[in-house]
RNA sequence: GCGCCCUUAGCUCAACUGGAUAGAGCGUCUGACUACGGAUCAGGAGGUUAUGGGUUCGACUCCCGUAGGGCGCACCA
């Protein structure tokens, strides 16, 4: 409806004589303001050099709309122009969210684009902890954003199964097998002292006998090196699945090494002259393209910094015909972007082709007193554990009800609480007390008729729940846009507050015929909507509590 | 020392590429249960948006300075 509004708004600027002015035309905060409002006329002026009120009375004074359109028109403040919407929107708008049922709240961009988002992407090095669940929820809550804007996305997961870390990984396992076979040999420095490594060797003893423990060193740690990537990387799948999130691509940086990749980048970054060599190490001239300096590729020892496999990977999702390209990194890793960046804009790749989410640190908070963390001594909350205690809708939902670049305080009491303080809870029970009034009635929700009249929502409440739920297609588009699912959540609570007030204070079953009609077809919206915004965040939509 | 992010009500956080009187939840105070789930609802108090300047018709938002907090500044990953 807005749409047919912000046109005939545009054609008016282009008789005025504006070029395209980029005005907004946006849902007031004030209800007083009307149902939808523009700056243009400020803008206007600032172009035209003229006067803001005089220009919006002129706008409004050409403007044709349709009486079905806008009831009322008025010119405000600096010079806003408010707009009243005539009823007939909105009981269309019912039309529409009823019409669409759970496709509500997506859209059809102009141009689809094929985006690849990598997430979680944790060292097979030991189990998940719940940093790598805030990265998991929201990788996983922007690809679904981007699909409910009619995009392609890949969800992928990479592996560092390649670097030093998995090499001491390998010879802590190896250590820990010396050990349970009555030997003496210590973690190496800088090595991984959890206990999972410990249990993990009495299993590999008990399975492949105590001849494994003879064997020559370098063999035991290429065998301890298989043995502990893949459980770890089985066990972090299992945790993953288990908190409801699943990859398209999981990309190996040891097979990107076999295919040859990392060779043929460093390659081409040599023949297109961009590497240089000084003091018997080859570097890349990354300052020419926005890092503050330039970046070691192959240090003195001969061996690669992990820059290059990586600017490798990247290289290959962009082979692969992605359009788009968005790592979600732990804010700790917010200093590697620019060489990124750089280095892929030395390649010539579209500066929109690659963009980072940052993901904060989580706090975890019990009985008001912060969880002590520490990866370096193996204590440290799992993700596993998390979702074991909260279950997998409270932990995606405080996931992703911050913003994801600011530290979250995770209080696990809460997220366990059933009452209304809990903000999961209080989003669901909402779904669930309208799928209650079908429940009662007797009826199939699907089979209720938005065929009702805007009269026979006498009350207030049902008008202020109807005009919030036509607002979920913008904020998905905008969340999108800014991947910033924490909006989706934010509107959530919006709309539950909302249904919660309408509920209580009008009467679906036992109201007079039309408005009982009129009512259930709110109620089915509202239940749309409710169930459409938890599903986009990946949350279940529970009809009883 | 340099760079990036953050600082909004007692607490946790919002605020639509700069818009009108900065909004929610928790906590606090006052009220509401013969009903589709009171597991809820209605209302009050609570703010110099860290701070000082600047740009603008208009600034939480943009620019500069200051204070406080976090993170990063390897031929580590």
């Amino acid at each position: 409806m807005s749409d047919a509004l912000h046109a005939e708004l545009a054609r008016v600027a282009r008789e005025l004589g504006a070029e395209d002015v980029s005005f907004v035309l946006e849902r007031p905060r004030e209800a007083s303001h009307g149902d939808l409002a523009t700056n243009l006329a400020m803008l206007l002026a600032k172009q035209l050099k003229s006067n803001p009120r005089a220009l919006a009375e002129q706008i409004v004074s050409r403007l044709e709309l349709a009486p079905s359109l806008v009831a009322k028109t008025e010119v405000a403040g600096p010079g806003f122009i408010n707009f009243w919407l005539a009823d007939e929107q909105l009981i269309e708008a019912l039309h529409t969210i009823i019409d669409q049922g759970p496709r509500y709240g997506r859209s059809e961009v102009d141009k689809p684009l094929s985006w690849n988002v990598e997430f979680v992407s944790a060292n097979p090095t030991g189990p998940l902890h719940v940093g790598h669940g805030r990265g998991a929820a929201l990788g996983d809550a922007i690809a679904s954003l981007l699909e409910w804007q009619g995009h392609t996305v890949t969800r992928e997961f990479y592996v560092n199964d390649a670097g030093s870390q998995i090499d001491k990984l390998a010879r802590s396992l190896w250590a820990r097998v010396q050990q349970a076979a009555g030997g003496e040999t210590p973690i190496p420095d800088g090595g991984y002292h959890g206990q999972y490594l410990a249990d993990m060797a009495a299993e590999i003893l008990q399975r492949e006998g105590s001849a494994f423990a003879q064997l020559p060193e370098e063999d035991g740690v290429a065998r301890c090196r298989e043995l502990a990537v893949s459980a770890q990387r089985a066990e972090q799948d299992r945790d993953l699945l288990a908190f409801g999130v699943r990859f398209d691509t999981v990309t190996s940086e040891q097979q990107l090494y076999r295919d040859g990749r990392v060779d043929a980048a460093l390659a081409l970054l040599t023949e297109r002259d961009l590497t240089y060599e000084a003091d018997g190490a080859l570097w890349l001239k990354s300052s020419q393209f926005g890092d503050d300096q330039n970046r070691v590729l192959r240090k003195q020892d001969g061996s690669l910094t992990y820059f290059v496999p990586d600017l490798a990977y990247h290289m290959e999702k962009h082979d692969r015909g992605f359009d788009r390209v968005i790592d979600v990194w732990g804010a700790d890793h917010h200093g590697y972007i620019p060489r990124m960046r750089a280095a892929l804009r030395a390649l010539g790749y579209s500066e929109r082709f690659f963009d980072v989410a940052l993901v904060q640190l989580v706090k975890i908070v019990r009985g008001g007193e912060e969880v002590k963390m520490s990866k370096r001594s193996g204590d440290f909350v799992t993700l596993h554990d998390l979702v074991e205690e909260v279950g997998v809708d409270a932990a995606r939902y405080f996931f992703l009800m911050r913003r994801s670049d600011s530290q979250l305080n995770f209080d696990v009491d809460l997220a366990k609480s059933q009452t209304e303080d809990n903000p999961v809870f209080y989003v669901q029970m909402a779904h669930a007390r309208m799928s209650g009034i079908f429940r009662v009635a007797g009826l199939d929700p699907d089979t209720v008729s938005p065929d009702v009249r805007l009269q026979d929502f006498p009350a207030k409440e049902g008008i202020d729940l109807l005009k919030k739920l036509t607002a979920f297609p913008s904020i998905a588009t905008r969340a999108a846009r800014e991947l910033e699912p924490h909006r989706i959540a934010s509107y959530l609570e919006d709309v539950a507050r909302a249904t919660h007030s309408w509920y209580h204070n009008c009467r679906v079953l036992g109201a007079p015929p039309e408005v009982e009609r009129a009512r259930l077809a709110l109620a089915r919206a509202a239940r749309i909507t409710l169930a459409n915004g938890l599903t986009l965040l990946g949350l279940s939509a529970p009809d009883r509590m």
